[in-house]
DNA sequence: TTGAAAGCGTTACCAA
DNA sequence: TTGGTAACGCTTTCAA
């Protein structure tokens, strides 16, 4: 019996073979099954075999293949991990600190459950990951009505996205109380004074946006607070300051300014300097942003965090009991955000630190 | 004969079994050869057939099981990507605009190429990839002779990484030339004027950082400029801006400033302006980033850019010619970073504009 | 205590 | 033009 030529392991044609399992077992003068064992640590295996197999496999430089482990096991523990669109491109959704954070918060949560993260672009097609083994699918921030969502759904891969898709089978999700942050944020305004609101949001059809810019409209039309609203065509640093400038420029009297939209803060706070603002003298300023960096300007920047940590934790927790149950039924949980108080909204004579308050 | 139980594809234990391609086979009333060649425009076949197949298909929901076709093919087009070591944490990598475009930009040239990118933190064991299908790992700024390297070589997973590996099998690398960019910096501030130059960088071992402040160490001798080099312990904002709040104290005639380590730019300039610094007249600024803010502050500031996306570029093409030759010849290049000159570091009475200047 | 054989779901070869 | 069968590399039952 002559040895087939073999090609090597993962995409290696030219190679020298990969050692298999077969290999260490004939070299070992064992059965294949015998030096399995031994490796997994499975079976009742004599001492001195089970030591003579892992000395060979490890003399022999043998890996197992984890393509055919995986066969065999059935699922693949690999996540699909994406956004559903992001209209600055494909990719850019990294640079933004709220994906940045999201992204590595769920890839460590998924590493701690034993399962490994697979980045695709804003808004993949099905031909980018229907080659993939995945056994479930992160839909970050989807549109309404997203055909990411039916890819995977008509795929049987369960996803995990937010309550847009709350009550279809295979669909679960994690949210925040976008309604309830904003009112938090506006109520902190108010109770500091302002009465004249400048907003800066973003143009696109994504749930979070649409549901701040809403939940601010309800609000100030309760406490009859005058806002204005102003729009960012895109996302990304200089078309949201460009935005702010705008705010700021024809709401002459706000006498606070909340950006909902993501910027560096810095930026923001620079940018209401040049506007002749004194922060928070005659401008209180909130952003929502997961920048460290609004912590260190002066004044600090009070932020609101959508707390990503907590969407990516209570995400792979439910995620997990999915997959592992096998249940379709969709499950779902409120994560709460966060909204750190810092001086940028608090008027001089200050009040009490009301920093750290969850909502 | 009676369906044995199954369970469903990718980690569904109590789920409806999936669909496989014998499932179609025998409802089409074909063979599983046949509706394979039907499903993926192979072979001969005669139309009516082909879209009988391709009907059952649609009509079962039929999903070819990934992992089947993996162990078939011989590769999984599967990409791991870690970081060396980052000593913030195993995953805050990705709050570093840096490591932010590397990583997207490296997913997005691996998906054009038809790859898929794993996430893996910072300084992974080899347990938490060996379960991996990986044809290749990406590790980015590994510190000297980095653990990471020798498992995956162990592995016989080829490698990408910079070119602290020059030379070992399996082992391939993308640089940038550190010294060249350094100097270059260093030659545009003493261009404008600068004969004190702060420096501010990091307390690692990463290659860069090393090979930076050498870089400056020498320069400075050589050009007999006086420096003062202050690290930062930890990369992240908060540590870097009182780095370069220390240095600013120490270098008190310091008509420059070089920040090496990574910090939002604008908190540069803000701490610049709190030690009493006017940005350009009586402290030029440069700052090695990638983040995008640094355009819009004023006055504008000139960044470094040690441009991930062209590594990221070099990177995957090596890669892909590597994995699909199978060949273990290491292979390199080194790519050019980017000096963007902004008015941060040019003298009012300005000289040309100079902005994007390769080097 | 050890080993033979079946099976995971797919694709490729070769015979009909 | 179509289909049977082997093979990818591993784990697991079951029999020796």
């Amino acid at each position: 019996m002559t040895a087939s030529p073999r090609h090597g392991g993962h995409g290696n044609p030219a190679t020298v073979p990969r050692v298999r399992l077969v290999d260490v077992a004939r070299e070992a003068g064992l059965s294949k099954t015998t030096v399995s064992a031994a490796l997994n640590g499975t079976g009742r295996l004599s001492p001195a075999v089970r030591e003579r197999a892992r000395e060979t496999a490890r003399r022999l430089g043998y890996r197992p293949n984890a393509t055919a482990r995986l066969l065999r096991a059935g699922h693949a523990r690999l996540i699909g991990y994406t956004v559903g669109e992001y209209v600055a491109g494909r990719w850019s959704y990294m640079e933004s600190p709220y994906f940045a954070q999201l992204t590595s918060t769920t890839a460590a949560a998924a590493l701690r459950h034993g399962y490994a993260l697979v980045l695709l672009p804003a808004g993949a097609a099905s031909g980018e990951w229907t080659d993939l083994p995945l056994d479930a699918a992160i839909i970050a921030d989807p549109v309404a009505d997203d055909p990411l969502v039916d890819d995977f759904i008509a795929a049987r891969i369960p996803i995990f996205t937010d309550r847009s898709v709350e009550g279809r089978q295979g669909a679960h999700w994690v949210d925040i109380d976008t309604d309830a942050a904003v009112r938090d944020v506006l109520d902190h305004l108010h109770a500091e004074g302002a009465r004249n609101i400048a907003i800066v949001s973003l143009d696109t059809t994504t749930r979070f946006h649409t549901a701040a810019a809403h939940a601010c409209r309800t609000w100030c039309a309760e406490r009859e607070v005058r806002h204005h609203l102003t729009l960012s065509a895109e996302p990304g640093n200089g078309s949201v300051v460009e935005a702010v400038e705008r705010a700021l420029a024809a709401a002459e009297d706000a006498d606070a300014l909340f950006v909902i939209a993501e910027a560096t803060p810095p930026l923001v706070l620079d940018a209401a300097r040049r506007a002749g603002r004194s922060v928070p003298d005659d401008l209180l300023l909130v952003c929502v942003s997961e920048d460290t960096s609004a912590a260190h300007t002066s004044p600090a920047i009070t932020t609101l965090s959508l707390n990503p940590e907590g969407v990516a934790e209570a995400g792979l927790d439910l995620l997990v009991a999915a997959v592992e149950s096998g249940d379709q039924q969709p499950t779902g949980r409120v994560v709460p955000t966060r909204l750190e108080v810092r001086d940028s909204s608090r008027r001089a004579d200050g009040g009490p630190d009301t920093a750290r308050r969850p909502v």
